[in-house]
DNA sequence: TGGTCCAGTCGAATCGATTCGACTCCCTCC
DNA sequence: GGAGGGAGTCGAATCGATTCGACTGGACCA
């Protein structure tokens, strides 16, 4: 099924035809009248705006899309730039593309989803480069990231959730996961636990340069560093299997681990599991805590002490920058970074004597 | 930020205007000529093409979307109905929508999403309405669906995952539910199970004729009757949360329940949850199967023994059969209906004496 | 009475592509 | 040497909307 040639019978069964000339002919008026009816931009006597209403609500006519973006310049759609398909999205992720979807919906945008960041990247190229959106919100941002080069050299709006290395040449919303994962450090830290790891997102994504893989490393170095912590780190696929397997690890190499502070969602339950295995009971002998989606958090079982990620505001807010840019592409680009405070739930406990 | 009106700065930047008659004037062609240069539909010479790709690969150039759309008559867009905004999806329905993302992106289409279901179907009825795009891939369908309604009388192509009470009127894939559960309860009881519940997904669901929910509960009663067995059915909302509560219920109401037969996915975790609280152990205890995506039954801890449901293909299958109808909506319906075999995991296990 | 203004309307141009018909060479074949 | 045909190209029409300039009456004012 590649690159699948689309041509179907010329043309649309003819009852299909209601155009703006339709309208205005059955209406007994010129075409600008009917629009100018519709859009309002010019004043209609109310007769003939009801003579116009009444034929388009006979014949179920709405404009056409394409031709309206043509003549006007946008597509009212904005694009999602999403992680490569058949990748599992995380929760937070999902929060993320649902908070947009929603938030695009109240704004009467469309939402046009472009799979990226794998090889297959025709499908970013196209919603790019073909003005088929007016802006496009990008998910999932590398420090590096060449879809970020691209979006400003192209000079179509965009809003990133996430930020390269350089955070002020464009407009985003993040979160702060360097401050983030060291006060979940320093929370474990004021528990008495000594040994902390931290479990990082998948070795491939920190390796290309995933932004809050090394902002959360930074920032548990350094929490380590001021508390004089012992710290390891390790890097862990995004699901359960893998989470389960990473901690059976680190508990095997590091027997003396009493704590862990992640932002690998999708590897927590696995953790869990590793833990049960090994009879340690959490947050009594070992104690778990990170960065997630709220929702999430407080739907595990037992429910994770986190810092909850608003990912369903987030979204609404990245919608609403991009919508700010798209009327007025020059402004000042706009950052929004967000350090939600950690919720103790149920999983992080003092740490047991010679711990 | 309702029903915002975007009205940018008048013009894109000029540097932007780079059209098919820029192109055809530097490369001293007309434009007839750099269209059929671009689409291969009638000869150019070999040196006139290479000019114009020049002056393409210098300018950036890429044809306009609306423009193209206008003309030809098709979007190259396929739209994606998916259940309302702000409701969770199923791990189940991630994976349809991840699919046919993917799929489409394979066949150079792509997508957009339309939340609908809910009040707000402004999103649906521009899509369906406006020509934005030449196919809808609709989900979460009822047994009586306005949306399937709406889209047979606007000629529409468009292909359900799932379908209506009426299916020979439209083409669709779909898991054929009541023979799964009737499936899962024979299982059940060749186990020995005598008494058996069924957890269906979401009372309001379910009410508002939801397919899968009323020919799951089709096939349980007609399998509870074929075994003679004592058979309760529960409704339950889409959450782990809900899924225990749902069990405690259950369990303290029915205290001789041995088992649970499901298509509530997303309850299942809490229902483990509620089991252990009961001090129930599974499989020797009690014995849950059901209907569940793949991937998600084998990730669950311990593992789901289910009829795998192959989200990944269905997706792809869809956009299949929809390219097919795109291509010539004329052709019969077709159907595919599925019916995976259940795997044996981890789950369920014979009925304990007496129970 | 003549000028100004505004509501209401129309015709034509425009957006950026595709596509049809026609035209020019040039080659080949009787 | 004229007919036939194909390669290569061009100009113009077209898709369906929006929008600009211009026109017509009628109201209002001096």
């Amino acid at each position: 099924m590649n690159r699948f040639d689309l041509r179907w019978s010329p043309r649309r069964n003819e009852r299909a035809r209601v155009n703006i000339g339709e309208i205005a002919k059955r209406a007994g008026v010129s075409r600008s009248t009917v629009s100018y009816a519709l859009t309002g931009k010019r004043p209609v006597s109310e007769e003939t705006k009801r003579r116009i209403q009444t034929v388009i609500d006979e014949l179920g006519y709405r404009p056409n899309a394409s031709a309206r973006a043509l003549k006007e310049g946008r597509t009212r759609t904005i694009g999602l730039v999403i992680p490569p398909a058949g990748q599992r999205l995380t929760d937070m992720q999902l929060g993320f593309v649902a908070s947009v979807v929603d938030a695009a919906a109240r704004a009467d945008l469309d939402v046009l989803l472009s799979p990226s960041g794998g090889e297959h990247d025709r499908s970013f190229e196209r919603v790019v480069t073909g003005r088929r959106v007016d802006g496009v919100v990008l998910m999932e941002i590398r420090l590096e990231d060449e879809r970020v080069t691209r979006l400003q050299h192209s000079g179509l709006p965009f809003v990133g959730i996430g930020r390269t290395s350089r955070p002020e040449d464009m407009s985003w919303v993040d979160i702060d996961y360097e401050t983030l994962i060291a006060r979940c450090v320093h929370h474990l830290a004021d528990l008495g636990h000594r040994h902390v790891a931290l479990v990082n997102r998948s070795a491939e994504l920190v390796a290309a340069g995933y932004g809050p893989g090394h902002r959360a490393q930074a920032g548990f170095e350094r929490a380590v560093a001021e508390r004089g912590l012992h710290g390891v780190q390790a890097c862990c696929a995004d699901d359960a299997q893998a989470g389960q397997s990473c901690l059976r690890h680190l508990l095997a190499e590091h027997p003396e681990l009493t704590s862990v502070a992640t932002i690998n969602e999708a590897a927590v339950s696995g953790m869990y599991r590793a833990l049960a295995e090994a009879g340690l009971n959490v947050p009594r002998d070992f104690s778990i805590t990170g960065v997630a989606a709220q929702h999430w958090a407080e739907n595990l079982h037992p429910p994770l002490t986190a810092a909850d990620v608003p990912a369903d505001e987030m979204g609404a807010r990245a919608v609403e920058l991009l919508i700010q840019r798209i009327a007025d592409p020059a402004t000042a680009h706009r950052h929004l970074l967000l350090t939600p405070p950690i919720s103790l739930r149920a999983t992080t406990g003092p740490a047991r004597a010679g711990g």
